[in-house]
DNA sequence: CATGAATGAGGCTTCATTCAT
DNA sequence: AATGAATGAAGCCTCATTCAT
């Protein structure tokens, strides 16, 4: 389904991939919207899982969106990444009567969110968990947009500048951070003087 | 097709909405996949040529980024754009043998690329005609990809607050732009030191 | 599908029978319901018009009730009455959303009582008009239900005597007219003798 | 079955209502054709015994046609007799190779028909045993005919007068057993005479 | 350029049945 | 006696496509 599309994949296709005979498929899910269900619940609970073990193993590197970048950039297009696929092609395809398959895609972007927004604050900790915090809120947004492209970018044209543009968004980030942090501080000049 | 993908959207569906019996579409194009050919190539052409007619009238108006991104934000998700929720799906959607829309694909975001070029240049010309080519460069295809993920994020959430975002992106821009500008004149400078 | 009732009734049963694929049927029909529609349709049309064209010759012949049951005995569970079959099979099938059967059903079981009526009025002609009309409804309901029973008996076993029942049946309403005559008659003198 | 017919009840339909898996039904049959076997007899049985409860509590009460009639007029269409749909619809359903279930349909027929004719002989019981018996041999046939109609037409219009036309049915063979008495009595007279 | 009809392949799903546990 | 799983055939229907008019 991530290669060809929820109407693109047959029955009969899956069962060559498999095995089975269909009748056994349906025998596991009740349908084809089922059998897509599941597998979206399992593919994000995969990755889900398998970022939850990258995120022990982080405490000791490094936890800071250039970190975390670096190790994104080259998985995606990469075989970890193929979940993306599904999910993003069947939040532009626009079946009938199916919110539940956007309720799942929601959920795993909301999951994703919290990871840019731990990198984010971890990259900015050193000015001030109130600081860091807000600007982690204001870009985490930013940052998982702009992966998104990212993805689309590669699938359509493979040979993009993966490291480059990571290591742009990296600056961006900063830049954009940066800015935050001093509108607030002299909102809270401005702010002290005004109080005096 | 934008909305169902290329194998969900059936022959006799486009029968039912455009009154047409099957056999008639037969005679106007050679097959599915030439009706496809067909309406990308037909998408892109209206695409552009709106876009040369708003070249025209951004003549006497703000042809920068900013400009740019105020006049695309409120289209993303619009009609306007269901052309690229069909660029979009198509590029994800891996059917066997179709070279040709993805090329179609390719050359109409070439084109979408030079757009976001002249409005960076027109951003920085004031820094010098060289320096802005050269940040033009480097910065269209970041603010192409952000975009993109700007559209697919909309798909999920129509709630995103694109303007913000549009906002941010611009900031970014203008910090990567800037940066590049310093570290091109610290290198003049150390250049011209080094020479001295 | 008079034979084997509607779910025991293959679309490709049909092909087989009729030659053309299952797509042409479809071409045809929207559905397997709507070929059953069809066909009730046109076999209660064939039926009624069989019996007009009869009704015609019959003016010259014998109109009662006798004479028609002697022309119906022989055809209950030959050819002409395979319809028969059809028509009872689906009243007593429970199919989930299909009131528009039981419908047509009923639709043509009123013509089959008009028929009847007709020739229980023409046996109890020489009685008066009023009366003989009087006595065709009350007896019209009675044949028919009597009709179908004949029916289904022949169905259960073809070795019944379909001469002598139907005999047996004509009998019966000639007594149950003469019965209803002396009771109006009686009533009549009675009312004359209270009335004096 | 009695709703959908053999073919339109599927085994899963069966395990739907039951709990049962369907490897448990055929552990317990030994296909499909087994279990309607098993349905029809054991539904055969039952009526059976009802009515011979019946015939001891009858012993005291009405035993005429009159008072059978009465009694079972209420119960057609109601849930006693959707057995009787059962044995109808496949008495007209003509499955390929299923004699037995004909054979199981004529053997209950036989017994409903021995009660008609006991209840009629009881009617005319008064005429003399030879008579009394000879009519209910030629009137029971007709009874049974007419309830099966009774049956079938209540099926489709479930508003029919279900009492009058009992009511009918009853006239209808006290006055074909007046006929037979009549016509019997005069060919013994007759007989009388033309011995003399 | 339009249209009614046809067609074979294949779509999703359910069928009756079996088997190992 | 029950159950989960499997299986091939067949169910209804839609697919893309073609053809004669």
């Amino acid at each position: 389904m991530a290669e060809r599309g929820y109407a693109g994949t047959s029955i009969s296709a899956i069962t060559r991939d498999c095995g089975l005979p269909a009748s056994s498929i349906y025998w596991h899910f009740s349908n084809k919207q089922g059998l897509l269900a599941a597998v979206m619940e399992r593919a994000a609970e995969r990755w889900l899982s398998q970022f939850r073990a990258d995120s022990k193993q982080r405490a000791l590197g490094d936890r800071t969106l250039g970190g975390m970048l670096a190790r994104a950039a080259p998985e995606i297009g990469a075989p970890p990444t193929e979940f993306l696929r599904l999910l993003i092609l069947l939040a532009l395809e626009r079946r009938d009567g199916d919110s539940e398959t956007l309720e799942t895609i929601r959920r795993v972007r909301l999951r994703a969110l919290e990871l840019i927004r731990e990198a984010i604050f971890e990259t900015f900790r050193s000015a001030g968990e109130g600081d860091a915090g807000r600007i982690a809120d204001t870009c985490s947004v930013f940052v998982l947009t702009f992966g998104e492209g990212l993805f689309v970018g590669q699938q359509i044209d493979p040979g993009i500048d993966m490291n480059g543009l990571t290591r742009q968004l990296e600056q961006a980030v900063l830049a954009l951070g940066r800015e935050q942090l001093q509108s607030s501080s002299s909102q809270a000049g401005s702010a002290r003087e005004t109080g005096a």
